[in-house]
DNA sequence: CTAATAGTGTCTATTAGACAGTATGTT
DNA sequence: AACATACTGTCTAATAGACACTATTAG
């Protein structure tokens, strides 16, 4: 039996979301930074690695597994993305961190628990500015190879102690949805965690080309060879210095300052130069 | 209280979802189309235009609103996808069209009724595959100019009695996560679906750079110079012949199928060249 | 001086843009 | 024949890739 109702006040009176069913959702986060690795020769360069925070679940389920920050939704007080901030706030002690929506996870079997929806986020971050650290579970990932064969693509995660390797599957086909897939059902992050990290590396290496999304990665200061040196670790491949600089320089603005002391010839400190400036 | 659990299985067990707060979320789609005008010359070709389904509500909230086509996820049975493929099959009678998720909106006051997240899908179809029409709210809207000026895009719907303006500020600063905003809270479509719109307009407008996306918007057989007028119309800008045939040369397999019957020279029809052939 | 990176000049290859021309079926 | 579109050749401009060279500091 329908009622019929007058008007939209009337109507959301009686209206009572109980009667339906409902499900929960959590904001899974990809935090991302590139940190330098000090090489034992004082001439050299520090090396640079792209890193991930990960957390090792202290409950069930997927207990003892890592996986990405994330927390449930508080569906009536917060948005997805203020959800994302809680949650980096919590791990990391950080706010006015980068934040990009990348995609909704739904598989009906992708938490045991109950239906959960997932959507996830990239995050950005300069490691300088963490200084205070975090929860006892997280901990930062150097992401060692990226390989890709046969449309297999191989990431190895480690932490110094323990190693991860993650092999996932792109999905070729322009016709669907996902860009990846699970190679196997073995996935070894918690969750479906695994394609979440492949699709946000792919993610932020497109976006390279086309935004300023890596200044979020940068300290105020840097230089055109620490620059493009985190270019080379997200798109995991060399870049000849003239061709980068031609590509970069709308970009960024030469300050007067200089850094030195590094056993070579002192280089330009630059600025990144805002789009409205 | 905490109790201590020894196994996955044992948690599980005791997990009630309905003990947290919980949530509803829909599938809405925005389906694209491309359609022929005919023009009142036999010489000339007809002109192509792109056109996108609405449905006018029937119900609070919003009633008599347009809206894209959409529903309610059945936590229990369907993911996201599968929802908006079951949408679309009501509204066009359709299966096999191509989906892709396009965002996921979240603000608290979207749904007046209570908090609804809604993941939307980007459809594309061709619209000679549309012969049984659909639900009697339904109804296609040409989109007849995307003018851009100061970061204010400007969309014009009609079905040839209705018109709708749309007008949507675009959030030009790469901090941040959406793409759009509104100009004014007064939104011409229901719920946020203004935003919708754009947003998916231009995921479009960018994809068919660098994917085979169009095709799922063309017929089996089609002329360059159609699928010329399809990229043109999207992009909304004319593009020169030989530049044009240049970046789709790989995409296309030439046939010996011609269309004549034009009023002026015949052209050769071509078929898409899938990538793994 | 040497090792190592900083930074630039320039050539070449590739791609994109523009225009003008030829080709051909319908009325 | 005239119209409208189909299709191609070729020049030019812009961009990307490659290499070689000079510059400069700590040690």
């Amino acid at each position: 039996m329908e009622k019929f109702y007058k008007s939209e006040e009337e109507f959301l009176k009686d209206y009572n979301a109980k009667d339906f069913d409902q499900l929960s959702m959590t904001a899974d986060i990809l935090l991302i930074s590139v940190s330098s690795e000090e090489v034992n020769n004082y001439r050299k360069n520090s090396k640079k690695m792209m890193s991930i925070l990960l957390v090792k679940r202290d409950d069930y389920p997927f207990k003892d597994k890592w996986c990405l920050p994330g927390g449930f939704l508080d569906p009536n007080r917060e948005t997805l993305e203020e959800c994302a901030k809680r949650v980096l706030k919590r791990e990391t002690n950080l706010s006015n961190i980068y934040l990009e929506q990348l995609y909704t996870y739904d598989a009906l079997d992708r938490d045991p628990r109950t239906r959960v929806v997932s959507t996830t986020f990239i995050a950005l971050v300069d490691k300088n500015r963490l200084t205070e650290m975090i929860n006892p579970n997280a901990c930062w990932f150097d992401i060692m190879l990226i390989e890709e064969k046969d449309n297999i693509v191989d990431v190895s995660l480690t932490n110094g102690v323990e190693n991860i390797n993650l092999s996932i599957k792109k999905t070729l086909r322009e016709e669907t949805t996902d860009r990846y897939s699970f190679k196997t059902r073995k996935n070894v992050l918690a969750f479906d965690h695994d394609l979440v990290v492949l699709a946000g590396l792919e993610r932020l290496k497109n976006k390279l080309n086309y935004t300023d999304i890596v200044f979020n990665m940068m300290p105020e200061y840097f230089t055109l060879g620490e620059l493009q040196q985190v270019y080379e670790v997200i798109l995991n491949k060399k870049l000849l210095d003239p061709a980068f600089r031609r590509i970069i320089k709308d970009k960024v603005v030469k300050t007067y300052k200089m850094r030195t002391g590094e056993g070579h010839r002192p280089s330009v400190l630059f600025k990144y130069r805002k789009k409205n400036d």
